[in-house]
DNA sequence: TCTGGGGTCCTTAATCTA
DNA sequence: TCTGTAGATTAAGGACCC
């Protein structure tokens, strides 16, 4: 039996909460973003904005340029999870088959809702309304026989849209689509399958499956048949922990003097060790993103022996990278850190190696951390001689 | 021309290990 | 004990998403 998937995607989402929270705002253009004048881009333009051709991902100039009199705010994420938060809360009541896909995306397996709540479409506006009476926010839903189609349906008729593709309409409904319109094709999957003349869904759907898998590979040319073909999961499911945390920071005007470098590493070693500790995850694999100019990128990383969630650790390994790097020296456009690999039992935490010494540094690192939440992130500055002072067992050491 | 930040997943090649 | 091999892991980079 074909199941019925629900796809929930907000409208306008950071840009829709800002003007719910200052009415001043609503019916103008609200760019939510880096600020004009700096290096950034777009993060969500309100539908208004996106009149004047303001869109996700737009550098910010362009769109300042296109929109001189919007208004332009930086993103405020703790409110926008808090605001995810609540919304989570209202579609656990619609169904517990219910997944979050991002910040503003929901997945619900409304298969068996029938008796509850009447039709899918009845599911949907019951949904659809909650969020707009208790949140006063709008958002737009897709319901089809799996994921692919329900998100696809989704974004058909936005803001405030509602688009059921029952299984016998699938192919009829794909056909006419640009393939973009397939998550996971974008410009450079959109770039090489218009050189080979394909545009619409339906005729990705046409194309024999050997000519996708000489072009993109067994995986992907298979993965791209399938799609066309409105082939996708329809499984809804609780999505387990994050599997990385990284920070990452670019500068007003490219970065050439080392001690600076340094410092913001030290910063953003400090950021994830924060964040690890409140969440209880501890990783293995340090990495190093630099951006150089023109737009040059470059990671680099390094398991660690154990798992770790203490800044230093992270921070020396981090700078070791960059240290023993081609890049020192070149102006950095972009410095960043990130640690993955949570999937190993974390030494740290379940304190199975050198017990005395980890526990009491993880106590240093958790006083820090209360402090910093009563008093502010910047009640302690870190400290400025890891380097020197980290323990020397700390390096990761060659296998 | 200008391209953020925080993520996930995939591919490929080299290396390790059972 | 030696050797070949398959599978796992590591590392780097790319594409994509919100």
């Amino acid at each position: 039996m074909p199941r019925v998937i629900m796809h929930i995607d907000m409208d306008a989402f950071f840009a829709a909460v800002e003007q719910r929270d200052d009415p001043s705002l609503m019916g103008k253009p609200v760019i939510i973003g880096a600020l004009p004048g700096s290096r950034g881009v777009v993060s969500t333009a309100s539908y208004e904005a996106r009149k004047f051709g303001v869109h996700s991902a737009m550098p910010i100039a362009q769109a300042h340029k296109r929109c001189p009199h919007g208004v332009f705010l930086p993103p405020v994420g703790r409110k926008y999870s808090q605001v995810s938060k609540q919304i989570k809360s209202i579609l656990e009541g619609v169904t517990p088959r219910m997944q979050m896909a991002s910040v503003d995306e929901a997945y619900l397996d409304i298969t068996d809702c029938e008796k509850l709540h009447g039709t899918p479409r009845q599911t949907a506006l019951l949904a659809k309304g909650r969020i707009r009476d208790e949140l006063k926010l709008s958002c737009s839903v897709g319901i089809g026989p799996n994921r692919l189609i329900a998100k696809i349906a989704s974004d058909i008729e936005k803001p405030d849209g509602l688009t059921i593709v029952t299984p016998e309409d699938v192919a009829d409904f794909l056909a006419p689509l640009e393939v973009g319109r397939i998550p996971g094709i974008g410009k450079v999957t959109n770039r090489t399958l218009a050189k080979l003349g394909i545009k619409s869904i339906g005729q990705l759907a046409a194309t024999p499956l050997e000519k996708l898998v000489r072009h993109f590979g067994k995986n992907g040319g298979e993965s791209l048949n399938r799609k066309s073909h409105g082939i996708s999961s329809d499984i809804v499911e609780k999505r387990e922990g994050r599997k990385s945390i990284s920070k990452e920071r670019t500068f007003g005007v490219d970065e050439k003097n080392p001690e600076k470098l340094r410092h913001v590493l030290l910063k953003l070693s400090g950021d994830i060790g924060r964040q690890l500790r409140k969440e209880g995850r501890s990783g293995r694999c340090v990495n190093l993103k630099i951006r150089l100019d023109g737009f040059e990128t470059h990671t680099c990383a390094k398991t660690l022996e154990e798992s770790t969630d203490a800044d230093d650790v992270i921070f020396k390994s981090a700078w070791n990278l960059y240290q023993q790097s081609a890049y020192t020296g070149r102006p950095v456009r972009l410095i960043g850190v990130r640690l993955s690999d949570f999937g190993r039992e974390s030494g740290t935490q379940l304190g199975l190696f050198d017990i005395p010494k980890k526990e009491k540094t993880r106590s240093i690192y958790l006083a820090m951390d209360a402090i910093r939440d009563k008093f502010g992130a910047d009640a302690i500055k870190p400290a400025d001689a890891y380097d020197d002072q980290v323990d020397k067992k700390a390096t990761p050491k060659k296998k």
